[in-house]
RNA sequence: GGAGAGGUGACCGAGUGGUUGAAGGUGCCGCUCUCGAAAAGCGGUGUGCCGGUAACGGUACCAAGGGUUCGAAUCCCUUCCUCUCCGCCA
């Protein structure tokens, strides 16, 4: 949720930066309710201060007909004036949470993901005769069973098998080892010239549903597209572990002194998917059910853009060191997401397609979420503010992908990156 | 799932209809005392919204939402959560 005193401030600057992520909001009414919102609870402010004089003038004394008289009066009135504001309120916050977060002003202009911007490119595409599908190795290995998986839940869902499922392990494993350890850390802050502290990432394993109110307040609720909500219960199940750990300090102060608060947290995803009918059907590069490792940090509004930037740098490292060629990419405004202020896409290359795909993604926030769900730092002189929050994909099931396809050898196996090794009993290759 | 007891400020804990944003204590901050520290004493110490350059004023908040009342932390209803016992269970 945008600060409204921003649109009060500057009206034609939201609507402006709004159409360039592709929302078209109707400011001027927005402003207008904000001003009769505004007028409505003096309105009533007035006739409770009026009702608590009359209330304190009784001094614990059982008050008069004449007091008891206007005391109904009062709030009989106070009600009528309530039930107008409601009325407002029904217009007002879904028209003020409609609008997005503002992107930055080195945030490319766009209007479609065509005009994202590749800022850098890591390595190169490997060099491969006939290269294979990832799912042509995967089913011939073993490794994949789309059939049955469908006959039990449909499709878009997968048995993982085998040596992949290994493999996957070692990806969770070594992921967690990055993010957990002050010195690798430190080396890539210090590779990256940031200015974050190396506190390591705490693993969590968090609840992989949440309740209605606190999806609401991620303002990540998307339930046409996106989410599956539990019958009979007022329970939705997250599309991936952000939703969980961005809400952990809901209606929560927290201390200067404990940021950053960084956690990296491990959860099977669950997405509807709607509207990609006939989209990567194939493999499982876009399933209802994944796994994920997610990244998530709690900042002040001062560092989180640092932090945001430390945290593609976390991925790039990541990426770098399984050795897959890809591309870093700057969305442009259109693309960025509506909660995002700016965003960075990672896409690798999968030989076997052809093309380069998503396996990343980092969000820069700022604080959009932290306002509706209050998550605020106390600063060390005292002041409470909003706390800005990052998040950003640690792994996905995606770079398993890329592992299959990049590191494929003509007799149909798979190379395994160096230094997920340690984690697959030292074999080389499966 | 069944039966019962509860949810009050950073924490403990009073308060069961009338200046109660809330006693008392702890913690924290400042001052006094001290060479310094401790102890002791004094003072201060919640958050949101609205108005105001500010000082400050108003209003709301005692799990959440609704209701009763001239007036609610206190009474009623719903939901959520915690604890105890029973049952079930990885």
């Amino acid at each position: 949720m945008l600060d409204i005193q921003l649109i009060r401030d500057d009206p034609e600057g939201v609507k402006t930066k709004a159409l360039q992520k592709g929302y078209d909001i109707d400011i001027t009414k927005l402003v207008q309710l904000d001003e009769q919102r505004r007028q409505q609870l003096s309105d009533i402010e007035k006739l409770r201060a009026e009702r608590n004089e009359l209330t304190a003038a009784t001094k614990g004394q059982k008050p008069s007909e004449e007091q008891i008289a206007r005391g109904k009066d009062l709030r009989n009135q106070v009600q009528q004036l309530e039930e107008a504001l409601a009325q407002t309120d029904q217009d007002y916050w879904p028209l003020l949470k409609s609008v997005p977060n503002m992107p930055l002003p080195e945030v490319p202009v766009g209007a479609t993901e065509e005009e994202n911007v590749v800022a850098r490119t890591w390595g190169q595409k490997p060099e491969l005769t006939n290269p294979k599908n990832h799912w042509e190795i995967a089913e011939a290995k073993g490794w994949l069973d789309k059939e049955r998986a469908a006959k039990i839940a449909g499709n878009r869902f997968v048995y993982l098998k085998g040596d992949l499922v290994l493999l996957e392990f070692a990806l969770w494993q070594y992921g967690l080892n990055v993010l957990t350890n002050p010195d690798t850390l430190q080396k890539i802050i210090q590779e990256n010239g940031l200015q974050v502290p190396n506190k390591p990432f705490t693993p969590v394993l968090p609840p992989a549903v949440a309740r209605t109110e606190v999806f609401e307040a991620t303002g990540r609720l998307n339930k046409l597209e996106q989410t599956y909500k539990l019958e009979d219960e007022d329970l939705w199940l997250n599309a991936s572990a952000e939703h969980t750990l961005s809400p952990m300090y809901l209606n929560e102060i927290l201390e200067e002194k404990d940021l950053p608060i960084r956690l990296v947290g491990y959860t099977t995803a669950f997405r509807r998917e709607a509207g990609t009918y006939g989209k990567d059907t194939e493999g499982f590069l876009r399933l209802h059910q994944f796994n994920k490792l997610e990244m998530e940090s709690f900042t002040t509004a001062d560092t989180s853009l640092q932090e945001h930037l430390f945290m593609v740098a976390i991925q790039e490292y990541l990426m770098q060191q399984l050795g897959l060629h890809h591309q870093v990419i700057e969305k442009c405004t259109a693309d960025i997401g509506r909660p995002n202020a700016k965003g960075v896409d990672i896409n690798v290359w999968l030989p076997g397609q052809g093309q380069y795909r998503e396996t990343h993604t980092a969000d820069y926030i700022t604080d959009f979420q932290t306002r509706p769900m209050k998550t605020r730092v106390r600063r060390l002189n005292g002041q409470v503010e909003l706390a800005h929050t990052n998040d950003a994909t640690a792994f996905s099931e995606r770079p398993l992908i890329a592992i299959i396809e990049n590191f494929q050898t003509p007799q149909g196996d798979v190379i395994v990156p160096e230094v997920l090794r340690p984690f697959m009993g030292g074999r080389e290759k499966i």
